[in-house]
DNA sequence: TAAAAATACTCCATAGGTATTTTAT
DNA sequence: ATAAAATACCTATGGAGTATTTTTA
């Protein structure tokens, strides 16, 4: 697979012709004639659909494009960043788990960035369980997540409390506590459903086999389609900050607590090592404010 | 660039070992020094340290590796999708420049994707002035921006009135309209403070300079700096629904009013045509019923 | 001095040029 | 008939193996 020749396709589709293509990258028509070819061998897909105006994606080459563009501009950003190596920024991966401390965060490393130019700090959002591994297998510096598992190192941040989210349109939204039973019966509305989330795993010990009608991606569109009326979730009280008038937080029935931390990989670059220390005294600053 | 290279890269630095990575793809071990050779030769850079116990990646090398696996990841993504061509949706992309549009896409959207396997659509988050080039540029389909000149089409969905999002701590918030010189007094939060936006524009066109304390990478963020009282913003009314009894929405003095639209390119396929159409409709029936 | 990596030498596949032929309208 | 792409033929570069030498703790 070689980077060059995806990007002489990629020229060949814009100017839809292999004549022009081979004059803009300075090579010869046959020259590019084989590159397609080569391409066509190796994907085992016709590319490209030849006809005495020129060239054309066929259809299934369409539905590549996307990824070779990708693929295409991937290999450029690592030639870029090589040949100027000393201004890439050290790259730290963090993985956050819950809505709140996931927009939080994207604040406070704002500053962070912009002070220590020699970093880049990526926010990667996902379930504490997928975080967990991806944290275990080193492609996260370290993730906030409910507890899990695994082979890497944990530390306590706070105890948090999952509670119902309910639009005020239902009537469940006037109770004190809401019993997970509810979520039987309700039309419910989840992130994540195919995954492993806390949620899943409290419905599980429960023996609650909640009626999700609406999954969504995220815990944002979540909120939103809760708010129109759509159905009630679940989440945490810290991430139910943003109670308004069509989305009431109310307790449930028995009241269950989860525990939220930092997990870390055993060997950190000193870099996220940093980076980890300062975060984790703000973030117990942020929850204790929050309150 | 070969990308088979990259994998014989990763694997050694994996395994921190030329030998162990030569057994484990099947090369021999010259083979393994030569190919990290030709790619320290093409990068210019040493990527490994030497020692009698094996290798280990250099410090710049470490600086390349997120992108370097991007970019493996990147090429397996092609080959495996041109395995499974027939199973590849065709992907559509949409941009959206307005918080409350892009939470509300995001979830109509999944409903949208459920019923249609065969089609993938990604949403872009970005300014309308980004995204507008970016229809241009054709790398997305359409997008639901505030209007913007440029060589593609655009068809009005309504007009929206910028107000101002002012901490309920902040005793602006007791107004009954906010004058756009409280810009300049006031602590400002903008998301996007480099890039041309709805309200850099409105800044220059009444020649207030915004005293901008804090810049934040998107709305959601934008939102939450605003509620914990750090400073005041502007956004849209529709996209300020999310009242709250932290954050207040008034309108400025003197009103301004937005043309927002659906910016699409000349050249539209069949799928994305039909998308656009879906979504144009529903979301003139979603905004009716925001009023 | 021993484990690991680098190099010399080899063969062969592939890349890419020029000149020519084939294809499609 | 003609514009465009494909192919035949040729050379040179580079990939990858075996055998050997160099490096380093």
């Amino acid at each position: 697979m070689e980077l060059e020749k995806y990007k002489v396709l990629l020229k060949a589709i814009e100017t839809q012709s292999l004549s022009s293509a081979a004059s803009e990258l300075g090579y010869s028509i046959s020259g590019i004639s084989r590159i397609i070819h080569s391409l066509e061998k190796e994907l085992e897909i016709d590319l490209l659909e030849r006809s005495r105006d020129g060239v054309l994606p066929s259809s299934e080459c369409k539905k590549l494009l996307p990824s070779i563009k990708d693929f295409v501009k991937a290999g450029e950003l690592v030639l870029s960043q090589a040949k100027n190596i000393t201004n890439v920024p050290v790259k730290i991966r963090i993985g956050v788990a819950h809505l709140r401390i996931y927009s939080w965060l994207m604040t406070s490393l704002i500053s962070y960035k912009k002070e220590n130019k020699e970093m880049d700090v990526d926010l990667i959002y996902g379930t504490s369980s997928i975080l967990a591994k991806q944290v275990e297998q080193g492609q996260l510096h370290f993730a906030i997540i409910s507890k899990r598992e695994g082979d890497f190192k944990w530390d306590l941040l706070w105890m948090d409390e999952a509670v119902a989210w309910v639009p005020a349109s239902n009537e469940l939204s006037v109770k004190e506590s809401i019993p997970l039973s509810a979520y039987e019966k309700e039309s419910c509305v989840f992130p994540f459903l195919s995954e492993e989330t806390d949620y899943s795993l409290i419905f599980n010990k429960y023996k609650i086999n909640p009626n999700v009608q609406i999954v969504t991606s995220d815990e944002y569109a979540t909120y939103s389609v809760v708010e129109s009326g759509l159905g009630i979730s679940i989440n945490l009280r810290i991430s139910s900050l943003i109670e308004n008038k069509k989305l009431k937080v109310i307790s449930l029935n028995p009241k269950i607590y989860l525990p939220i931390g930092i997990a870390y990989s055993n060997e950190l670059s000193k870099e996220a090592k940093k980076i980890m220390n300062d975060l984790q005294s703000s973030c117990k600053l942020f929850i204790k404010n929050a309150d």
